[in-house]
RNA sequence: GGAGGGGUGGCCGAGUGGUUAAAGGCAGCAGACUGUAAAUCUGCCCGCGUAAGCGUACGCUGGUUCGAAUCCAGCCCCCUCCA
């Protein structure tokens, strides 16, 4: 069994004003990655319209990439010839790829928003063609062409693209589900994962450390079982996916629970999850690391995050931007606040200007590293209250419900 | 001077008797997005009104008709070709 000798998890403080926050140090073959932190997604071996240097000065120590993607272009096989992920795409740090899981579970229920708040994506198209005991058939998103994914294949895959920390292919279960089906899912997931752990085993050399995957939707005992099963594996690490719920309170709720029983020494990933306010409240219950493509999709759509706002974002393509001449953020640091006014980001949005996406994108990245940052100051000096205050404003300060104010 | 074509909502552009406050696109005003089929998608977009609704509206002026952006007449303007 694996015992990932290139590998470490250090929890190297706790919040002393008793929060079940920790800081930690994730090391890898390709470097360290202080805890809390964020991951953010690059998923077809890109980071969308931002190199791997501008990365870098944004503050990120790591990304990830998706099995799913790179198995239909351009295929393992390419990137493994072509120096894996890292030498492929010029990025030398930590990275992380998804085994491919939530894919077919997006496809054959729409993605995580749609499904959980009752909007339904254009019919799939039998996206989706069946999950079975052995694996998943669906259809390739370019061509229609029908594919398979088995668990050995998901860890086979992410052996040729070479990322540090891998995961175990799951079903992400849907929100809209009866529990029976939520059960048989999870139990699923969890036979996957015992074969993706005997197929890693077999191959391992050292480079990879594997993450397992706690299913269980939204129902306590489920999330105890899934938590109690990883938890019982010899994993690097623990994952939590599947649907949390229908909205903050439920998320908290369920993540707690799920976190009551996940193993304390190993390092704990949120899947999907990059709200601010729901990375302050998950790092509160021990989350060490989260991912999202949120800080870089919105950039892409025109809005900006911006520290202690009365939201997490604004939309820079809005009017009132046309003739800003300070930056987005007066407190940032990042390279677009530095030498760019507001009103040109919202030029550079309504002219069409790719380097709008690449701006705000910068800008994105460089501010969740530095909630990440802020977050581990916080936890040192106990002062996560505080962060949340000032990250949130003072209307959200008390991890209050936010109404999410219908469109 | 002759022949032909055309003038539609901020712009472009459908529409040739009723179901047309008038397709569609752009521009504009906002919104959504959480392990990326996403540089995507959605709503609004003549005025007043929460709405029902009312009022204005397809170059201008008359006319035909139960009914006109659509048919007829005159006028104004624009484009192409021939002199």
């Amino acid at each position: 069994m694996p015992d990932y000798p290139q590998f470490r998890f250090d929890v190297t403080g706790r919040d002393p004003a008793g929060s079940r926050a920790r800081t930690g140090r994730l090391g890898t073959p390709h470097g360290v990655v202080e805890t809390p932190n964020f991951i953010f997604c690059g998923t077809k071996a890109a980071m969308k319209g931002v190199l791997p240097g501008q990365m870098h000065r944004a503050g990120s120590q790591i990304i990830l990439s998706n099995t799913y993607h790179l198995m239909i272009q351009p295929g393992a096989e390419i990137i493994a010839a072509l120096g894996g992920l890292h030498g492929f795409m010029g990025w030398d740090g930590p990275m992380l790829t998804d085994s491919g899981g939530f894919q077919i579970f997006s496809m054959g229920h729409g993605g995580v928003a749609d499904e959980i708040k009752g909007r339904r994506r254009p019919p799939s198209e039998a996206a989706l063609i069946g999950i079975s005991e052995e694996g998943a058939r669906f259809r390739s998103y370019r061509d229609g062409s029908p594919l398979f994914l088995s668990p050995e294949g998901s860890i086979d895959i992410q052996r040729k693209l070479g990322a540090d920390l891998i995961v175990v292919l799951d079903e992400c279960t849907p929100f809209h589900v009866e529990r029976a089906y939520t059960a048989q899912s999870m139990a699923l997931t969890h036979r996957w994962g015992d074969r993706c752990l005997a197929e890693f085993d077999r191959g391992d050399d050292g480079r990879q450390a594997l993450y397992g995957i706690i299913q269980g939707g939204v129902y306590a005992d489920l999330r105890q079982e899934s938590a109690t099963y990883t938890r019982d594996r010899p994993y690097f690490g623990t994952a939590i996916g599947g649907s949390l719920g229908g909205e903050a309170g439920q998320m908290r709720a369920v993540v707690a629970e799920t976190m009551r029983h996940v193993h304390p020494d190993r390092p704990v990933h949120l899947l999907g999850i990059g709200g601010i306010a729901d990375i302050l409240d998950g790092v509160a219950m021990g989350i060490d690391t989260f991912d999202s493509v949120q800080p870089t999709r919105v950039g892409r759509h025109g809005w900006a995050l911006r520290k202690g706002g009365a939201r997490e974002r604004v939309n820079l393509r809005n009017a009132r931007f046309r003739s800003e001449s300070g930056p987005i953020d007066e407190s940032c640091g990042c390279e677009t606040c530095a030498t760019f006014a507001a009103g040109y980001l919202h030029h550079l949005l309504r002219a069409d200007e790719l380097l709008a996406i690449t701006l705000l994108s910068i800008h994105n990245v460089y501010t969740m590293n530095r909630l990440m940052r802020d977050i581990r100051d916080a936890i040192a000096a106990g002062a996560l209250a505080e962060c949340r205050r000032a990250w949130l404003g003072a209307a959200s300060a008390d991890g209050e419900q936010e109404d999410d104010g219908e469109g």
